[in-house]
DNA sequence: GTAACTTGTTACCTTTTGGTAACTATAATC
DNA sequence: GATTATAGTTACCAAAAGGTAACAAGTTAC
């Protein structure tokens, strides 16, 4: 038996026990990438920036509801997993421009697979 | 403007506001895709049934540190999200076998890219 | 000097998610 | 009749995620 610790960032951990050290490590590895996305906020930004870079103005009228506090809550999270950059330009009043990285832009492949199975699924279970 | 609201089921709602029709279906399609797979213990049940047939105490063995009520919990949703079927057999004692649908096996190419982008990210972000 | 525009922050609260420990029902075995 | 094995359930609690409303700092325009 292996119990193998890791961390996606500073406040979050994953603990896993389990039998075959090769599974769990695929199982880390995966559950990584459901963290690094999940939340109501992240698919929204993310989708946001991916047609170019923006203010956080900007994506806040993009995304109408969401506040001020998760805004810059989640932007802070997607920058520290190197999704996002933050550009600071000594304009008046200042402005704050938000790009994707290249890891954020590799992400593609796997919102489209989402999007894919997302629709999917909505036809099977959601539309009937 | 276009407000759209949908359920993944009797619990969840999500609710959209966004300027752009198309946008904003990708964006619950997706939505819907991450909320059926996130939870703390909804990819390894998926992952412990890819290998067959288990039985509701196999998977709890499998699992290690699942509680009982979690795995009750989580295998009704994933049964009412119909991404796996309950068969109950009148042996003695009773015996319980659950089993992925066709729509939880339709998850493997969504699940091998989150593996893949999940390693990708630990190389770039985990591993430094 | 007051208002407006930028990008946020702060304190407080509610909702959702997950955890713990004890218990249940049914039948077979000792 | 107590123990074991199956597959759960129940009541209660803790932690995480998200929401609301008010405020803050810096600069420009009136």
């Amino acid at each position: 038996m292996v119990t193998i610790i890791i961390s996606v960032n500073d406040n979050f951990q994953l603990f896993f026990e389990m039998k075959n050290k090769t599974c769990s490590y695929k199982l880390m590895a995966s559950r990584d990438a459901l963290t690094v996305i999940q939340g109501k906020w992240r698919l929204p930004i993310i989708i946001s920036l991916t047609y170019g870079a923006k203010r956080f103005g900007e994506i806040k009228n993009d995304i109408e509801d969401i506040s001020p506090k998760m805004l810059s809550q989640e932007l802070k999270e997607l920058e520290h997993n190197k999704l996002i950059t933050r550009n600071i330009y000594d304009s008046m009043p200042v402005t704050v421009e938000y790009t994707l990285t290249p890891l954020g832009k590799s992400l593609k492949k796997l919102l489209d697979e989402l999007l894919d199975w997302g629709l999917h699924f909505r036809k099977e279970v959601v539309g009937k």
